[in-house]
DNA sequence: GCCGTTTTCGGCCCGACTGTTTTCAGTCG
């Protein structure tokens, strides 16, 4: 008999752990070792519990002996008893109100140890004024009850083209002022992350505490979270927060170098640059022998003085960027302009807004030397019509191709959902899952292999159909799947929709070790959808593809030759 | 509690801001 516990729910249950040792004031290394683990679990592309099936648990970085004991014991009998111990004395209310910022694990047990059962209960009490005493002054709890304020009003995390219009008004705010030189975005919207939490925003100016002040009059502003010398929180009215760091031009370069990388990322620059004698920060890069200050206006500089290749923002996240820089072996990362055509876009034939006409227009508008018009499998849908069209809109111009192609949904069965006799007529055939999502990962992986095993199917679209902030992907053994496709020549999709962004960067990496092909697509279902391969390339980045791996850099002359496409 | 091009012990990234703090703890990124 075995226990079930997903990555996500093991990962909370280890920073619980830890900020129950910061209540208890254990070893901070200690706290920070279980942190490390939860961060290492969360972001597994493995299922943590199929690796200690596998028995394969010591290959997660952050799990050394202790904690996979500790694993084994949970797994094999539910409960950890270390764990439960570790809890005892401890309401667990205290873990709800860490959500709100603000309210760290100490001031969280003092709140519950004061009879406080939750976040709605905190306000109730807030309100009616019985918390207020020596430990919880006026200042602390108007704080606390406006971070729950925040916390009622945002989602947990919003999608990147969001998060970037929001950044885009600051910073265009920002810039009128006169002594603003040049102001960036930093942190997980710097490194594209699909999902974004707050927004983080860099200026480089001689004045902080004037751009510091005009920040804060920013027309959108809810509250003034803290403003201090060099750094200030806004919280806007939608209850998202922006965070602005700044420094003089001549340290703009460290600025972007210490708030661009993830928090892992960091720590590993910082400990490589200790054992060089170098202590790392947004003040500057210091000898720790000699007091030595190098400043720096561009961050390439300060990599390239810690002796390490420059890494693109997009691949900052600890996941082997610091190794591979530190060798000189970091990809050449795709770019925006390798792209060639799109081969993944709807017209108003299925669910599209647009005539194919329009998408055509459209596209070569924009430069696209072809694109695959993939409508749906409507199975009454007229084919030899649709056909037809795209044929005379080739015969009528020469211009950019129009490549016939189709989405076919891959029935629950493992069938497709039309015929191979229309598959036939059409040049570029993908598949994808648009029902029955909860299979189980035998039986999905199997639906999907039998599916691209068809001759006429050249390649997976969005893999696994997760839509961010909505609904999570199936489950499927992916390496199963990649491995067949790098065998099989079946293209594996990075699908740009901003709400998709599919495949994810992690298990595009994953991809990549199988040696597959990938195309990137807009998915367009509107002619002003065509625009949103920044995004899908962004993606590609994050997942350290470079222009070789991906068929829709190529001419149309050579794509020919991958995909056998028929002359019309 | 983890980990190793200073390896099985002794280290473990760096700093800003707030509150009420006269030197620091708590929180955050």
């Amino acid at each position: 008999m075995a226990f079930s516990f997903s990555n996500k729910q093991l990962s909370e249950l280890l920073r619980n752990v830890a900020a129950v040792y910061q209540i208890k004031n254990k070893n901070q290394f200690q706290i920070r070792a279980y942190e490390l683990a939860a961060d290492s679990i969360e972001h597994s592309t493995s299922d943590i519990k199929t690796l200690w099936e596998l028995g394969e648990l010591d290959s997660v970085p952050g799990l050394g002996e202790s904690l996979r004991g500790y694993l084994d014991e949970l797994f094999s009998k539910g409960k950890v008893k270390h764990f439960d111990e570790i809890f005892e004395g401890i309401d667990k209310n205290v873990f709800e109100l860490l959500k709100i910022a603000g309210i760290g694990p100490k001031t969280a047990f003092k709140l519950t140890d004061a009879g406080v059962k939750g976040i709605a209960d905190l306000e109730e009490k807030i309100d009616r004024g019985t918390l207020l005493r020596k430990e919880f002054s006026e200042k602390v709890l108007t704080n606390i009850k406006a971070g729950i304020g925040e916390y009622k009003r945002k989602s947990d995390r919003i999608l990147l083209p969001v998060a970037q219009e929001t950044a885009l008004g600051v910073i265009k705010y920002l810039e009128k002022h006169p002594k603003v030189k040049k102001a960036d975005t930093l942190g997980s919207l710097r490194r594209m992350v699909s999902t974004v939490g707050d927004i983080d925003i860099s200026v480089a100016s001689e004045a902080p505490e004037e751009v510091i002040k005009y920040f804060c009059d920013y027309s959108l502003v809810d509250r003034v979270v803290e403003s201090g010398d060099k750094t200030a929180t806004i919280a806007l009215k939608t209850g998202l927060r922006v965070d602005l760091m700044v420094q003089p031009p001549e340290l703009y370069g460290n600025l972007l170098q210490h708030f661009t990388g993830s928090k892992n990322h960091n720590i590993k620059i910082r400990s490589l640059a200790l054992k060089k004698g170098y202590s790392v920060s947004d003040n500057g890069v210091t000898e720790v022998k000699s007091g030595r200050v190098h400043k720096f206006t561009e961050e390439e500089s300060v990599y390239k003085l810690l002796g390490l290749q420059f890494p693109s923002p997009e691949l900052r996240e600890d996941t082997g960027e610091v190794e591979a820089a530190t060798e000189h072996k970091l990809p050449t990362l795709i770019r925006p302009t390798d792209l060639k055509g799109d081969l993944h876009t709807h017209s108003s034939y299925t669910d599209g807004k647009n005539t194919i006409q329009e998408m055509v227009e459209s596209a070569q508008n924009l430069d696209r030397e072809y694109i695959a018009i993939t409508d749906h499998s409507y199975p009454n849908l007229d084919y030899s019509k649709r056909i037809k069209e795209i044929e005379q809109i080739n015969y009528s111009q020469d211009k950019i191709r129009v490549i016939k192609g189709l989405e076919v949904n891959i029935n629950v069965d493992t069938t497709l959902q039309i015929p191979d006799e229309i598959l036939a007529k059409h040049d570029f055939n993908l598949v994808s899952i648009h029902t029955s999502f909860r299979q189980t990962e035998k039986e999905m992986t199997n639906r999907i292999i039998r599916a691209l095993e068809n001759k006429y199917v050249n390649g997976l679209s969005h893999p696994t159909g997760r839509l961010l902030l909505e609904r999570e992907g199936i489950e499927a053994d992916w390496a199963k799947i990649f491995k067949f496709a790098a065998d099989y020549g079946k293209i594996i999709e990075i699908n740009s929709f901003p709400n998709r962004s599919d495949l994810p960067d992690l298990l595009i990496r994953e991809a990549k070790k199988y040696k597959v092909k990938f195309s990137i697509d807009t998915d367009a279902h509107h002619v002003d959808h065509l625009k949103l391969f920044d995004y899908g390339i962004a993606l590609a980045r994050r997942g350290w593809v470079e222009k070789t791996e991906v068929i829709n850099t190529l001419p149309y002359s050579k794509l020919e030759d991958i995909i056998n496409l028929s002359k019309n």
